[in-house]
DNA sequence: TAGGCCATCTGGTCCT
DNA sequence: AGGACCAGATGGCCTA
């Protein structure tokens, strides 16, 4: 992924947990207030008597353990921002973890409101396609269309629901459709146009390190 | 240099 | 009881 390398500190840096060595600077520091305050002999917790030594081998596991979860949360931010859009250029940093979740959220709403208005469309399409006295509800399959556009071939679409080639636009169509040409096809006609690559990448991202 | 972002430590709380 | 989760504190790195 190129976002780890746009980088400068990965989210997930290598180390060694139960060697002391990753134990530098601030995180020295924190250790050694730590075992200040923990410098009074024996110390109960519960009905264990914990000595020094147990208490502190205690808390470098807690915190291996702290660290490591908080890895897997980087993990799956990075995953996260894989499937972004205006995160791969390579005049754009990567993405902070705040960016990262609102624009996802930005995302899904938007892609979920296209979902909503290609269903629309399809009904459309197939309502006015359909026999007379025929009922008018949409085919269970287009209802369960799949939820992102883009993640099937556009052909699969006529296939899946039951339409001719030309009630839906052939990829070299879309692909025009896409690069800012009119597209003729029905469903092109009337889909939400791609936000501007400009204004989210500007807003929610700094230019890279 | 201030501010943003981040990693880490830490103690508290909740859950199994 | 032990682990997961959370939020506050702290200090480092980077950019404007």
């Amino acid at each position: 992924m190129d976002s780890d390398c746009l980088s400068s500190r990965s989210s997930s840096p290598e180390f060694d947990r139960e060697s002391p060595q990753f134990l530098s600077g601030a995180m020295f520091q924190a250790h050694s207030v730590g075992q200040r305050l923990t410098t009074r002999g024996r110390v109960k917790a519960g009905e264990t008597e914990l000595t020094q030594e147990n208490l502190q081998e205690l808390r470098l596991k807690v915190n291996s353990r702290e660290r490591q979860r908080m890895h897997d949360l980087n993990q799956a931010m990075d995953g996260l921002r894989e499937v972004m859009p205006y995160s791969h250029g390579p005049s754009v940093r990567k993405l902070s973890k705040i960016s990262t979740l609102i624009l996802a959220r930005n995302y899904i709403v938007m892609l979920s409101n296209s979902l909503e208005e290609m269903k629309r469309l399809v009904n459309d399409v197939y309502g006015s396609r359909r026999a007379p006295g025929r009922a008018s509800s949409l085919p269970t399959r287009v209802q369960q269309l799949p939820p992102v556009m883009g993640t099937v071939p556009t052909s699969d679409y006529a296939t899946y629901l039951s339409l001719s080639s030309s009630d839906i636009c052939q990829p070299s169509a879309a692909a025009q459709h896409f690069l800012g040409l009119p597209c003729p096809c029905h469903i092109c006609q009337y889909l939400p146009q791609p936000p501007p690559r400009t204004a989210a990448a500007v807003s929610l991202s700094r230019p890279r390190k």
